[in-house]
DNA sequence: TGTACATCAGTGAACGCGCGTTCACTGATGTAC
DNA sequence: TGTACATCAGTGAACGCGCGTTCACTGATGTAC
């Protein structure tokens, strides 16, 4: 900040905090270049000293959130090994605390519409965060039985679509739905009965 | 149509169903009510007189797909009767069959970000569509030992949410995400897996 | 330390645009007699 | 069948608005001498 001393200092990120904002109260669509630029006081123009335009702000906004998502999957990750099973679940509990924790970063990412192939750099991102889910699940899957063993790649999306399904349909602070149960443990019990059904837990 | 030999002939349909092919295609932002009206054939002036506004227009559109989408599942739900395991298996495909067949309508009931509850006539085909696949898990939940069973809305709770999301990351045509596997087929295998971890599956 | 200059982050005015909504109206359809 | 009238679906012009983007500019910061 107070190291380049700029005549804003770090408007760059502070769009970006801006947008995370609004992007957050608004919805992916709510959000506006000018008023991003307006809570970080400055001018709409100013903006684009520092992004291309609008969807460029948003990618950037997604990019800094994959980062956080895959620093936090992967210290999850280490925390539980070296127990597969243990890795594997918090990696799954890990996507719905981020969801929780940053649901700014989470809509730029996931329901903004930009595609994650826009940028090299967002791109990269996206991969990093992808490729520690599924090496869970591939840590996971030398526990099953060869013959019977589905493809690692193959329950790392189940398991992402249960966790990106619940944070839509029960997480969202929507008044209408209300949630039947807490989406903690939603996701912990189906995840849960998910790995039970892989062999991985005891029937009982 | 014919039968009311009026300016248009009915025009209120017609404006949902432009709403609809124009929420398929530009999402559920890119949605606009002169546009609609535009492809009606008609002033967007016009609109006022079927509708309180653009939000009013999407709730009708999501009201009539939460109707095609209750018919669907109550069909697929009535077709594997009396096994209450196809019945319900059958009711998890339909969800994903519909979102592929009218994506208009799902995106409408399920991306638009209206309320379900924002006029009593679409809270009802919600509710409705909801009963159901509820309906289903219950008479599932019959088949499991009353000591182990988790309450229905649980697991229809788990059912809808890897349903969902396998729609909103698998099954929708973003050019940079591509679907490792088709999505019937991880949403089949899916459910297959879950279902197993129930105890309504034999293991092997 | 002081002056002249280059850099470039942010300004402010302007643009063209399409939006949702309003209003007094028009004119085709349906109805009463 | 024909005329007078009521209804009301759709018109067209207008509104105020905020948007994303452009442009020549200004003025603070950093640098060379």
């Amino acid at each position: 900040m107070s190291k380049r001393g700029y005549h804003h200092g770090n408007l760059r990120q502070a769009l970006v905090e801006a947008a995370l904002r609004l992007i957050e109260v608004k919805g992916p669509t709510g959000f506006t270049l000018s008023e991003a630029a307006k809570q970080a006081g400055v001018t709409p123009a100013a903006v684009y000293r520092h992004f291309e335009g609008r969807e460029d702000l948003i990618a950037e906004a997604a990019r800094q959130g994959f980062l956080m998502f895959a620093d936090l999957m992967q210290h999850a990750y280490d925390k539980y090994q070296p127990s597969a099973l243990a890795a594997f679940e918090a990696t799954g509990r890990a996507y719905l605390a981020f969801a929780r924790k940053h649901p700014g970063h989470y809509i730029a990412m996931f329901e903004s519409g930009i595609s994650s192939n826009r940028t090299p750099e967002l791109a990269n991102a996206a991969r990093r965060a992808h490729q520690i889910l599924e090496r869970a699940a591939d840590d996971l899957s030398q526990h099953i039985p060869a013959e019977r063993r589905p493809p690692a790649s193959m329950f790392s999306a189940h398991i992402l679509a249960m966790s990106h399904g619940v944070v839509e349909l029960y997480a969202r602070n929507t008044p209408g739905t209300n949630s039947p149960f807490p989406p903690e443990d939603l996701l912990e019990t189906g995840i849960g009965i998910y790995l039970r059904g892989l062999g991985l837990i005891d029937p009982d």
